[in-house]
DNA sequence: TGATAATCGAAAGTAAATGAAAGTTTCAAG
DNA sequence: CTTGAAACTTTCATTTACTTTCGATTATCA
């Protein structure tokens, strides 16, 4: 590997790193100061940066990859991983909506896909309450469902929006049924996400909907991120992808929730 | 290299520079003062101006290129009719704005040109309301414009937000200017929109802000719409475009606007 | 518990970034 | 045509960021 093309910049060569680490599920400090032709301590400077930000976790003489999502990453890169399993999701999620419906749907990459699907079908009256720009503007274009976005203040890493101006408008609405997107999902810790706003919006989601459908891919059960939601028992159904953790799902349904995996 | 062009447009090298940068993934500060023949404190300038915008991610020594924004973006924004213009009046509407302020930014194309204007410029703070989704996407990945995003039932017709939890929000806002796109403007009809929310809301926005700037292409000029949102007297100022009609411009000064023409 | 590998800290060299002052260009008025 | 303001550029000095080398110190594991 002759690395002497007219040298890396610093952050390129800290995606290489961290690309590596994802890839090969470790990296060694000699490994890395060999593929790059320098030295070890710069490496090392480069793997402690890198653990600063929680894109990889640090070990005595090398890296692992990062746990998962429990930090706050922006949406577009959220959206690549797990694109598949998020459709998927999104898809079985769609199918417990009845025509006539006023159902909320979370921001968040998952219920993006659940927005996605919705436009699929065929609606004569639907009502679909949102936090998620992106969300508006896919059903936006859809006569026969009605958008209604909470107002507040734009988070821009999940291009969502937050605040007491939300959580006011919430409080005066209720529906059917509630789209989760989890970021953390734990039987100790219960429902998480790294924004302590974001949290505080999605618990008065929960006691807005009749039902709460919590919509997460495999990576997030067992993770526990900054801020509580609820604890599982505020779960109705859970519709998570088929590489799930066994002893994760059985705290689900001990917990009182309905699994379902696609 | 043809050293005898009339030297690159500030505007036309930043864009070749990104161009760039998408194009390899990556562009050093060298290179690219070498490839335009200048120096590279002004390369660093213009990345620092496009990294301001988010077009690129700046680094030690040059740039990489911007996470894209989140998959299928739908910000295919209908390029409006009198677009030049409409830019022209954007960029002049931007003016009227010091750092610090907080503004009110009605929906519309000649108001996404104000949004647009505004990310060229450098903030320390600056607050945004708006009832436009695509204003609230233009200036959300700017970090130093906080927005908020009133809420509200989505028209599709405008992406915009109206309706009585817009207003009741609006409410409890109080902003130094409000930038008023209208779609119809006339001496004896005031200032008019189709929507009969939308101009509910427009009326309210009126009331929030200390001042209120109108713009408007001149095709606009001698229209008038469904509903009105108020009096000419209302406003402060109206900034339109040289082509406008005299003898309504003339009405519009007899009624105390100032007229600006770009 | 040693032996060994890994990390930390400080010093020094180099590349890059920043700030300030001064010279240019542009563009709109007078 | 001239003037003036605002935005661009450049040069030069200074500051900051990154990298390496070389000991000293601290983990890890047989």
């Amino acid at each position: 590997m002759s690395e002497n093309t007219p040298r890396l910049l610093v952050e390129e060569r800290r995606r290489l790193i961290v690309e590596q680490v994802e890839r090969d599920g470790r990296a060694t400090v000699e490994q890395l100061a060999a593929r790059f032709a320098i030295s070890t301590v710069t490496i090392r400077a480069d793997l402690e940066a890198l653990a600063r930000n929680a894109a990889i976790v640090r070990t005595h003489g090398g890296a692992l990859p990062a746990p998962a999502r429990t930090a706050d990453t922006p949406l577009s890169i959220k959206q690549a991983r797990h694109a598949a399993q998020k459709k998927r999701i999104g898809q079985a999620a769609a199918k417990l909506v009845a025509d006539g419906d006023t159902i909320i749907l979370d921001s968040g990459s998952t219920t993006v896909e659940i927005a996605r699907a919705l436009r699929q079908r065929r609606w004569s009256a639907l009502t679909v309450v949102t936090n998620g720009l992106y969300i508006a503007l896919e059903l936006g274009a859809i006569p026969a469902i009605r958008v209604m976005m909470l107002g507040g203040l734009l988070r821009p890493s999940s291009d969502s929006l937050v605040g007491p101006a939300a959580e006011q408008m919430l409080a005066q609405l209720s529906a059917q049924r509630l789209f989760l997107g989890v970021d953390g999902i734990d039987a100790e810790a219960g429902v998480t996400t790294p924004d302590p706003q974001e949290a505080a919006l999605n618990a008065l989601m929960i006691r807005a909907a009749r039902e709460t459908v919590a919509v997460f891919d495999s990576s997030k059960l067992g993770q526990r991120a900054l801020s509580v939601i609820a604890p599982l028992s505020a779960l109705h159904v859970a519709i998570t992808d088929s590489a799930a953790d066994a002893a994760q799902l059985r705290a689900l349904r001990e917990a009182g929730v309905r699994v379902e995996q696609v």
